[in-house]
DNA sequence: GCGACAG
DNA sequence: ATCTTGTCGC
């Protein structure tokens, strides 16, 4: 796949196209092994490095994970994550000798100006249960959220909820939790609140994050490991 | 037109 | 996203 040459026209038409597809409803399966995932890159450079992290849940412990790098010409152009990461996660995707029950995505599920970001768009692609975890907001507002860890407050996005604002540990910023696919906003707040260890990004997209950078610094090899 | 804007 | 030193607070 390669949606380098889209032209955000193009990409949007996709967008629409896709989010047909998506499946916002409660989630009717059990979770053995969760997912994080997550690219890390050069500034100015085109290689970016994907990786997907399989955890053991609720234990969170690793068991493996997969590396791929990948040459990307899409420019990151904010609501269009997606067409920039999806492919190389693709690749991460299809490395893996065990699929995820779940998988947690760096980036908004349908808290999106179109209802499709990135875990919506991977999780309909790859046909995976999948949750949004992002750092900041795209679009929407909340009020903010109690001080304790735990507190959440709905993220409203032309009067519909379209995900959560959580307050991940004490009196720091919260995350933006939302449904990306087969799995609904009060599910996917459920599974990160049992995702929270002792910083502010959840298990599954910290342990990818960490380890895409090592991967980019060479200090890991392209391909799927089994930990332990 | 103006401001906002995942990674 | 990445780079990068110091600082504040539990």
């Amino acid at each position: 796949m390669n949606y380098d040459t889209l032209t955000i026209t193009e990409a949007t038409k996709i967008q629409n196209q896709l989010r047909e597809e998506i499946r916002i409803r409660e989630r009717n399966f059990p979770i053995d092994i969760i997912a994080g995932a997550d690219i890390s890159f050069n500034k100015f450079s085109t290689t970016v490095y994907a990786g997907i992290v399989l955890l053991r849940f609720p234990s969170l412990l690793p068991v493996a994970y997969s590396l791929v790098k990948k040459e990307v010409l899409f420019p990151y152009v904010p609501g269009y994550l997606a067409f920039r990461e999806v492919p190389a996660l693709l690749g991460a995707w299809e490395q893996l000798a065990v699929k995820p029950d779940l998988l947690v995505v760096d980036g908004h599920g349908i808290a999106h100006p179109r209802r499709m970001g990135i875990a919506a768009h991977f999780g309909v692609l790859a046909q995976v249960p999948a949750i949004g975890c992002a750092k900041k907001v795209l679009c929407g507002g909340y009020e903010e959220p109690g001080l304790q860890q735990g507190s959440e407050s709905p993220l409203i996005y032309k009067d519909e909820v379209v995900g959560v604002a959580l307050r991940t540990k004490n009196a720091v910023k919260p995350v933006y939790v939302s449904p990306g696919h087969k799995m609904d906003v009060p599910g996917a707040v459920e599974v990160m609140k049992q995702c929270l260890g002792r910083y502010r990004i959840p298990e599954p997209t910290r342990l990818a994050h960490n380890t895409v950078n090592l991967f980019r610094t060479g200090e890991l090899s392209e391909g799927y490991h089994e930990v332990g």
